[in-house]
DNA sequence: ATGTGCATGTAACTTGTTACATGATTCA
DNA sequence: TGAATCATGTAACAAGTTACATGCACAT
């Protein structure tokens, strides 16, 4: 079992799904934090079903090619509440924009304010983005549902993670433009 | 040139290491927001030696093994300079954690309020060693050089952005725990 | 004509990890 | 006696990306 397998029993625990659907889902909720490409998710459906974690239906169309539906099992679902809640060994960051900030002394100032800037206002869309996210979510919310024991549940806490992740990224590359400028206007006033 | 490339000249761009001391540095100052083993560093050394961008000396030790020392050259400062302004490519994220908390709807309220005060911990933990980290820093800087133009300008910028990630993350997993803390408080009274 | 959505798969490749391989010195 | 540090490399493997492959329906 790689993460991708519970990633996509996390999904299936929701619903079935087709892997269509699953690469949909991949992208948009699930991307935030943990992406595939329908090139891993369909080998990777079928490994689950040869482990009997999942099991699948295939239902003919008629104008569109045919789909399997995939369902969880009971033994899929027991080892993803088994996964859930236990231990997470850390996983060790990669981001480029970071490790060009570690070598941000050799650039040009200019083109580094520029960079930063940019990247800012990325994050600042994304963030509006996350925070539509959630208020649409937050709409939906039916009160007689115990929130903790439904999907919504998870997706409220990781837009939650995602508008504090985004906000703090631009505040960064903010404060980073502000160290450049400010050594370009102390340059300014010397020379 | 792949990111590590990058990563190995920004580091020989402050002076020359050998692939045993690249291997440390990327463990402890760079292993923040990028790493790699020695498996991946040694061969990937040879191969900017062939391109040109670095050139090695070897060293004969006594009581050690022998090393090599390399150096970035003229051409190799020169790719570094381009790529460190040069725009990024919207990277992802995989975190683990986050991915849990998407199924955390699954979970026993009490197991996973162990595991999210666990991971509170684990980067309070973080937070206070890039914040000692820091501190060490500030006090060697020298007045008399402009900050931007040195290394030390860049271990500044990633310190900062890891106390803020560590801040952040940590916070968000105290949020998470309180969320689940007030579902299991609801059950109590109404059960 | 061109692109997008639906729908599923395989093959080749890249990146990074784990394990294999060696060997002296120093510290607990 | 065992582990850590110094020092460099290779081989096998795992995970994930890009490209290849097909084909109809519908919209611009």
């Amino acid at each position: 079992m790689i993460t991708l397998s519970y990633a996509l029993l996390g999904l299936l625990a929701v619903q079935p799904f087709s892997g269509y659907d699953l690469a949909r889902l991949m992208k948009k909720p699930v991307g935030l934090f943990w992406q595939a490409r329908h090139s891993q998710i369909y080998p990777e459906l079928a490994r689950l079903e040869a482990g009997g974690f999942v099991t699948h239906e295939t239902i003919a169309q008629e104008d569109r090619p045919d789909k399997k539906i995939y369902k969880i099992s009971e033994s899929g679902l027991s080892v993803l509440r088994r996964w859930v809640s236990g231990p997470v060994e850390p996983a060790p960051m990669r981001d480029e924009l970071i490790l060009k900030a570690f070598c941000l002394w050799l650039a040009d100032p200019a083109q580094a304010i520029a960079l930063f800037q940019a990247e800012e206002q990325r994050h600042r869309e994304q963030l509006d983005q996350y925070e539509s996210n959630l208020a649409e979510g937050a709409a939906e919310i039916d009160p007689a549902v115990e929130l903790a024991g439904s999907p919504q549940f998870g997706s409220h806490l990781i837009l939650n993670w995602g508008i504090r992740y985004e906000r703090e990224y631009a505040d960064w590359c903010r404060w980073v433009v502000e160290q450049l400028e400010q050594t370009a206007g102390r340059r300014e006033i010397q020379g």
